[in-house]
DNA sequence: CAATCCATTGACTGACGAGTCAATTAATCA
DNA sequence: TGATTAATTGACTCGTCAGTCAATGGATTG
């Protein structure tokens, strides 16, 4: 049981490293399993095909944003507060590591193919939306849901530019740029 | 000379198809040519590689995108007119005809691996870029470079997530986001 | 009409990779 | 300790696919 979790856990870590450096979800499952220093009979042992791997992957990269996105949170009640703390976490360098970019980029493409993968992706849409939502309602209520999805899209826009740049290591001006047009948001409010 | 021109745009055209209906560039050249009605060994014979059948598609989608925008623009020269014309045309029916959303989609990932994919998507946001800030110039001074970032990563952003949610074959709530912010920035003008 | 050149075919090869499985080793336990 | 179970291996199979190539058909031209 303990070698098993671990087990995973390696693999998973692997794939994340194995997509970032191919770009690609172009990567052989013994490449993974050289990389987490297991032989390839395992990682479809404990995973059964490729894209279940890939699929506990998207699962884990998301989980690890669900928690940081908490513990951000965490302690924070002021609405800008919180939002500028969600905005921030989508630039955090947590999200920038490993091939974390390129596993984001291919993931939405498994999406086309994999009910799976599309329907966690959505799972992460609703809920980026809602936290937005949640802390906008009190600034711009029936706005919100608008600025929420502008913002949303901001973001996603703006990472995905960033994923296509690998010059810019320095995610900083995206942040700049999301609440940037956040304080337009709620400055066009009152018109 | 009259064949090989032929012979090429359909070979783009069915590479087009054939990527929408898999939502993947995990394609192969048979399954492309069997699409344009011709044997495979052609589609070496005319370009080479795979790659580089990509890479002609990708050259091809966005010769018709830049097309398209300089007809769009054609006889507008009010800054407004100008702005929501070039936003409005990136979610024209064009832009998801066939196979063009997942073609984009895949080509992002190419861009990863391959510099020329990558060169051509620079282009693109280059000319996408100054586009925007000449016609944002007149009314947003130095503002102009910021506002455009933004509204092109919104773009983006917009365009992704409609990517990903084939259920909506309706643009418009897109357009209508993406022109709402550029309300939004031109009012929080006057600060 | 021959000769030359372009267009086109599709069978073939060589490599590669997903997934299987029988065998081996390590851990656990009674 | 010996027996049972879990972890792990890696050689093997089978299908697939990019890219090649020798051969065929069809124009064009002199």
């Amino acid at each position: 049981m303990k070698a098993e979790q671990k087990r995973r856990q390696e693999l998973i870590a692997a794939t994340i490293r194995e997509i970032g450096a191919k770009g690609t979800l172009n990567v052989t499952v013994s490449q993974i399993a050289k990389r987490a220093g297991v032989s390839p009979g395992l990682a479809f042992h404990y995973f059964g095909d490729k894209e279940q791997l890939f699929l506990a992957t998207m699962r884990s990269i998301l989980r690890t944003y669900g928690a940081l996105i908490r513990k951000n949170l965490e302690g924070k009640s002021e609405p800008i507060e919180r939002l500028t703390a969600i905005l921030e976490t989508n630039f955090s360098p947590s999200q920038f590591e490993d091939g974390a970019v390129a596993a984001w980029l291919n993931f939405y493409v498994l999406a086309q193919t994999s009910s799976e993968a599309q329907r966690l992706l959505a799972l992460y849409h609703r809920r980026f939306h809602s936290n937005l939502v949640y802390s906008l309602r009190p600034l711009a209520g029936d706005e919100a849901h608008g600025i929420a999805e502008r913002l949303a899209g901001l973001v996603d826009g703006l990472y995905l530019r960033f994923a296509l740049n690998r010059s810019h290591v320095d995610p900083g001006p995206a942040v700049a740029q999301v609440l940037r047009a956040l304080e337009v948001e709620l400055s066009a409010l009152n018109d």
